[in-house]
RNA sequence: GGCCCGAUGGCGGAGUGGUUACGCAGAGGACUGCAAAUCCUUGCACGCCGGUUCGAUUCCGGCUCGGGCCUCCA
């Protein structure tokens, strides 16, 4: 039985499918106009062990996992403009990039990617439907949404409009019927991507891509629905108005959940801030996927992270050990005490402390690879692609060394790998060496 | 201002009405030519003030501090 927060109902429920056989889950993926972060990286990891989980619990085709492409948006015609390109050839760039690097973080491919350009017919379906409805309204060839029209708007975020309108530090667009209207199409001038529509050529507002596409690919009402805290408020709140007002008020998504974020200190990670560090930059660096997998996974999803150079240097250490412990064997049995911490929401602190405590070599592969690690073998992981004929040869020259008790050259060919990265370790059976 | 969240040892981080996980780092020991790895041992905490209780880190109230959202944002 897995139990998960809901942030609708702000507790934990058990997790009952509607359909066991297949379970919907939809996460808001990248805008791909820039190198993905580790904060980006948060959501997408801790949904693919869900997702991992899911499988796991309900079987191996039980869940259908989608995770959208944003590639239309107004930051994606800056950059392209900036660049003096085509949109596409931002968005192209930078979801390869994405999918490298959250492939190095070992983040499965969610079933179905939908993206946002590909999509554009359904969300002018749903947008005319919307209108018909009374829910949207044309106005100045913008459509936009009648929050006024939803009279539930604000239940998932627990804002009610009079807050709204109070708190409201944007310039309220003279367009808007009620300040809190949002976009669901908007103009393109000559030269801006473009499609055409019954308002003119136009693009789509962000928040109407992900009702529309959950609705193309998913069906009206899903499982899960997952995404970083940022987005309950505006971006979920208003999928639900979407959604429901073009559904007959069938509810989006059964369960809601939220990440918390990757701090930089005490405040969040992000690109506007500009204390970003990306996965691309600390492979460079030399650290591993798994060392950052496994410290996004160190602290609850829900709860905020600090990212520190300690955090990833304890997580490689941990890895370490657990890469000895396992050595070479072959997945087993798995833990249940690693699957029990994980169906109490996702509690994957909790998880790895229970895996630090697993024995068998068998037990612990095959458990660690329901989070995600120890998916290499153990000599991939110390040794890499390490020059294992020079190595050995200068080992075998520190061991000619050690049999006269020349210990001074030994230990300055031990330093001497040790600068190139390369440790050596004496044991029982002869010298060992791995890499850092 | 409104809504929401958090405060646990050097660091990370679970959890619990009563014997306070676990990991990393540190210290001591064993082992080693010296290391490394490993094994053994070990120190260190529950923001503040009240309340409830036989007993609170855990429940309730207040306070302080910090963070998030209200604008693009994972």
């Amino acid at each position: 039985m897995i139990r998960l927060h809901d942030t609708m109902a702000r507790e934990k429920r058990p997790f009952v499918p509607f359909n066991k056989k297949r379970i919907t889950m939809y996460v808001c993926g990248p805008t791909v106009y820039g190198r993905a972060h580790i904060g980006n990286a948060r959501p997408a990891v801790i949904f693919d062990t869900l997702a991992r989980l899911i499988r796991h619990e309900f079987g191996a085709k039980s869940l259908v996992y989608a995770r959208n492409v944003t590639d239309i948006d107004d930051k994606i015609i800056a950059a392209a403009e900036a660049e003096g390109v085509d949109p596409s050839a931002i968005t192209e760039r930078f979801e390869r990039y994405y999918l490298e690097d959250m492939g190095a973080l070992g983040v499965l491919p969610p079933d179905i990617a939908p993206h946002a350009t590909h999509e554009v017919a359904a969300m002018i379906g749903m947008i005319e439907q919307l209108v018909d409805l009374g829910h949207a309204y044309e106005t100045t060839g913008h459509v936009l949404f009648s929050v006024p029209s939803d009279p539930d708007y604000g239940v998932l975020s627990r804002r009610d409009r009079e807050q709204m309108i109070a708190g409201a530090r944007v310039e309220v667009a003279p367009y808007k019927r009620d300040p809190a209207d949002f976009v669901l199409w908007k103009p393109s001038p000559e030269g801006v991507i473009g499609w055409d529509s019954p308002w003119g050529r136009g693009r789509p507002g962000w928040h109407i891509e992900c009702s529309a596409m959950i609705k193309a690919h998913l069906g009206e009402t899903i499982d899960i629905h997952g995404g970083g805290l940022d987005l309950i408020f505006p971006h979920h709140e208003n999928e639900i108005a979407q959604s429901r007002s073009a559904h007959s008020g069938a509810p989006l998504a059964r369960f809601w959940v939220h990440n918390g974020f990757v701090d930089m200190g005490i405040e969040k990670m992000s690109k506007s801030l500009g204390n970003i560090i990306t996965p691309a930059e600390l492979l460079a660096e030399g650290h591993r996927g798994e060392t950052l997998r496994l410290a996004l996974l160190s602290a609850h999803y829900r709860q905020p992270l600090p990212w520190t150079d300690a955090l990833i240097a304890q997580a490689k250490a941990t890895l370490d050990g657990h890469y000895r412990k396992a050595q070479d064997a072959e997945p087993g049995a798995i833990d249940s005490g690693v699957i029990d911490a994980l169906a109490d929401d996702l509690n994957t602190p909790l998880a790895l402390s229970r895996l630090a405590a697993i024995d068998d070599a068998a037990t612990l592969r095959s458990s660690a690879q329901l989070l995600g690690l120890l998916t290499s073998t153990s000599e991939q992981w110390f040794r890499g692609d390490a020059n294992a004929l020079e190595i050995e040869r200068r080992i075998a020259q520190r061991t000619a060394a050690k049999k006269s008790r020349d210990f001074e050259t030994a230990d300055l060919i031990r330093d001497e790998l040790k600068a190139e990265g390369i440790i050596l370790e004496d044991g029982p059976g002869g010298t060992t060496w791995r890499r850092e």
